[in-house]
Formats: C-alpha cells, sequence, structure tokens
DNA sequence: CATTACTTTGCGTTTTTGTGCATGAAAGTA
DNA sequence: TACTTTCATGCACAAAAACGCAAAGTAATG
C-alpha cells in the first residue's frame, strides 16, 4: 500500500470523526503503529492534522474567526497579557470575562501551565481550550449578543457556586471618583458575580480606558486587587492610582 | 512497444484504479522497472500524473486536501443545513450539539426566524448569535478539547431541567444494526441527556457516516425522528433506513 | 547502403526512502 | 507512587529511485 494512499485513508477519518487513534489504524490497515505515528508526524507537519497523545485530531476545528488581526490597539493588549502571564500559577483556578485583551491573554498563556479556568466567553473558552495543561469551564448562559459573554440569572447563578483564586477581567470604565463602571446593566450584574465569586481581582485595561466613566457602577476600586496596563507602574500617567491599595502592573 | 503505447495504458491503470505500482506495470508490459519509472517521470513532468514512492496516483487524489475551505464535505453540509431549515418554525425552542455541519446549519438560517436556541457548543452558539432574532443560551461546563463541545455532569445536569421541542445533532456512527454510536463515553453521556431534554430528535450527517459504528451506543434509531442527509430521501443509499419509522430529508 | 547523431532501453551500482523492531524515555492513568 | 500506554530514536533490512554506462534501436543524410 501506498504511503499516499495511507495518508488519504487517514485523512478521510479524521474528518469523518474529527479524530484517529494510532492503534486504530493500525489494526485497520494491517500496518505498525510505528507507520502510523510516522505518518501522523509527517501529516502534522504539512499542516494537515494535529498530533495528540494517542493519535491526531482535525484542524478544522481550530476556531475560524480569529484570522484578521482587526483587534484595536493590538499591541498594548499583548504587553498586558505578558505582565498577566506573572499572576498565574500552576494549580490555580482562575475566573475570566470576555472581550479581546483576555483572547490575548488566552494566547498568550505559556502551554505548561497547569490550571483551571472558568470563563463566561465562549471565545475565550475556545481559545483556552487549545492549552493541553488547562481545564476549560464554561460558565454558560444567555450570550449577549453586544459582548458576546455568557449573562442572566442562571450566570450569576453558577458563578454564586464557586470560588476562585483569581479573577481577570476588562473594564469599560475606570476611575478614582467612579470606580468600575459598565453600560450594560446585565454585564454589571455579571461582573458583581464574579467579583464574589473570587479571592484576588485583577482588571486588565490599556491605558487609554483609564479615567472614563460609564453610567452604571460595577465596583469601588478597593475592591480590585491588581490593576494591569500597558504602561510601567511607575509612569505618571497612573499617578492617580499609584498610592491606592492597588497593586500595579 | 511504443513509449505512447505504455503510457496510454498507465493512464487507463490510473483513470481505473486511482494508482498504479511500477512494479505492476513492469509485469504486465514485462518492460524494466526503470522504463516504468522513467514514463512515470515524463507524464509526472507533465502533470498528468503525481508520482510517489512506488508508483504514481492520479492528479485527483492527493489534491483535495490542500485545496477550498478546511472543511470536509462542506457541500453537502450546506445541502443538509438547507433541508434542516424545513423543520424549523417561529417561536421553537431547540437544542443543538456540536460539529461543522451544526455551524452550516447556524449559518444558514434566515435572519427573520424568531426562535430559542439551546446549544454545548460555544462554536454554534457564536454563530447563532449573529442572527438578531434569535435567543442563544449555552449549556455550558467542562469544555471538550477534542470535540469542542461541553460535557460533565453540570451539562448532563442543566440537560435534565428542560425540555425543548427539536433536537439537532450530528452523528458520529449511524447504522441499522448498532444505531447511533459515538468514540467517547462523555459524549455520549452528554448525547443521551440531550435525547432525554427533546421531544423531536434530529439527526444531521452526511451519507458518508452511515452504515458505521463505533465503539458506543447512543440510542437506537427508534428515537430518532428526522434523519437529514445531503442524498434524496428515495435514494437507493438509505433504502436500509426508509421503512423504519423515522424521516428522512 | 553506410555512416553519423540521437533516442530508448536494460543492467549494475550506489543512494535514498520506507518499514518494522528493540530499547529507553515520556506521558498518561489508576 | 507504580503501572500501562505511547513516543522517540537508532538500527537493520528491503524496496525503490537515481545514476552512469553500454547495447540496441531509430532517423537522417550523403
Amino acid at each position: 500500500m501506498l504511503k499516499e494512499e495511507r495518508q488519504a485513508f487517514i485523512m478521510k477519518q479524521i474528518n469523518l470523526h474529527n479524530k484517529v487513534l494510532s492503534t486504530d489504524i493500525s489494526a485497520m490497515l494491517s500496518i505498525s503503529e510505528d507507520t502510523v505515528r510516522r505518518d501522523l508526524k509527517e501529516m502534522a507537519e504539512e499542516g494537515k492534522v494535529l498530533k495528540v497523545h494517542g493519535g491526531a485530531i482535525g484542524r478544522s476545528f481550530h476556531y475560524p474567526f480569529d484570522e484578521g488581526n482587526s483587534v484595536y490597539a493590538q499591541a498594548a493588549k499583548k504587553q498586558i497579557a505578558e505582565k498577566t502571564l506573572k499572576l498565574l500559577k500552576n494549580d490555580m483556578v482562575v475566573l475570566t470575562g470576555g472581550g479581546t485583551t483576555m483572547i490575548e491573554l488566552a494566547k498568550a498563556i505559556p502551554v505548561n501551565l497547569r490550571a483551571t479556568f472558568f470563563t463566561i466567553s465562549p471565545l475565550v473558552a475556545l481559545q483556552l481550550v487549545e492549552h493541553p495543561n488547562l481545564t476549560v469551564i464554561t460558565i454558560g448562559g444567555q450570550l449577549s449578543r453586544s459582548s458576546h459573554i455568557h449573562i442572566g440569572a442562571s450566570v450569576i447563578n453558577q458563578l454564586s457556586e464557586i470560588k476562585v483564586d483569581l479573577c481577570l477581567m476588562g473594564a469599560n470604565g475606570f476611575s478614582i471618583q467612579d470606580g468600575m463602571t459598565e453600560s450594560d446593566w446585565e454585564v454589571v450584574q455579571v461582573k458583581r458575580a464574579m467579583l464574589r465569586a473570587t479571592n484576588k481581582m485583577a482588571i486588565l485595561s490599556i491605558a487609554e480606558k483609564l479615567n472614563s466613566s460609564q453610567r452604571m457602577k460595577v465596583c469601588d476600586l478597593n475592591q480590585i486587587n491588581y490593576l494591569i496596563t500597558e504602561l510601567e507602574p511607575d509612569n505618571h500617567f497612573l499617578g492617580a492610582y499609584q498610592h491606592l491599595d492597588l497593586q500595579l502592573f
């Protein structure tokens, strides 16, 4: 049997079932597992499949929307993501919100981090689950059309039943006078519930959003433990926040 | 024997079997393998065949993987999606699984449909929420790395609390003998819970997956109300399913 | 017809490629 | 932790390809 035939067969199986086990292919084609593994390795190098322990899975599931890097201030958000990594330790339980900054963080997480992530954002969940050592749990509920996060009573209810080490979220409005603010009532409810579900709260925000306010208050600044921006902590722009009981990154 | 003759013969064999082995041709025509190799090399340079170690394969063989949209059998899946639309009525409550076919369905839903969709797939949820008149509710839980759907006890628990009009899901294995089958135990559990949560069950599957079985059984065919494939209902390939208490589309 | 130039073919040798097996390392699992 | 499965690596062997070369065939020309 030709190598190409075998690989075509494997490809077909993957397209059909989204995954193959080396042992299965080996049995089906009566060839050694070594050969299968070498085929999978080759196909993986060509980008046709994703090799995993025990076999391979299709690549088509690899998140279709993430092409086209049209994220606003992406460079800054990547910087923020890098800084945030310092807060993440092995075996932590983390809760995250949504937003493009959080997506950047999800991408930036090192592959060897072993942790559990709760998230209310399906996008973040899909990004996180690409990491082999993360357990990803989506807090489900009604999906908000505008913010692409889960909202509603069911989300708040589920959040009331967990307690995590660290919560990461973005901020819509953030200022000394008004604390953390939002424009959407539903989102406010969810963020408050997230606040109650965590020991430590970190806000990831580009500096541009600081000193701005929205209509509805989420919480006071004293409830925030960490503030992570793309600026250096001693930047004069952050002056107003440097004396607070709030760690800058 | 003339070179043209030989190459015509080789071409015929390739059209017939999609591949040739150098040794076979050599034996059949009583010429040296070198000559065959040289012929194949020449034909490959003209683009007539694809030369591989051990022989050659038809052009149509290797190509399909590289070209086009990376979703397997997307045309068929779009057809399935179109047919499925007939089952959807305004104000319905629908539950969906995951998979590329379901994504295609989510894309194909008309903008004016007003309905509520529960789904265990974050990808499907994100696609559905683009439609202005749909309410989208994600059944959250642990996100499966391999299938990108939510699995686990929490999912099953949430499913036990809802009752929907129609459930749409894909099938990994589907046959008269074994019913609907899956290869992943967790997925089996979730699918069974989905079955319990719905009044009507529709299976969306490309015909290629019919008459194939996986290791674990989800349910018998009599629990399925609709089977939607890309084929016409009276297609002879579906013969075995035409007499069942199961509506074909 | 003979000569020349060129192409095709087969054969022997060397290189490359593909496959299976053994071993120890790594990853996953109970 | 201990145990099993899977993986990577090196090795041996076989199959196939590439290469050079010589023999045989082909065509053109004087």
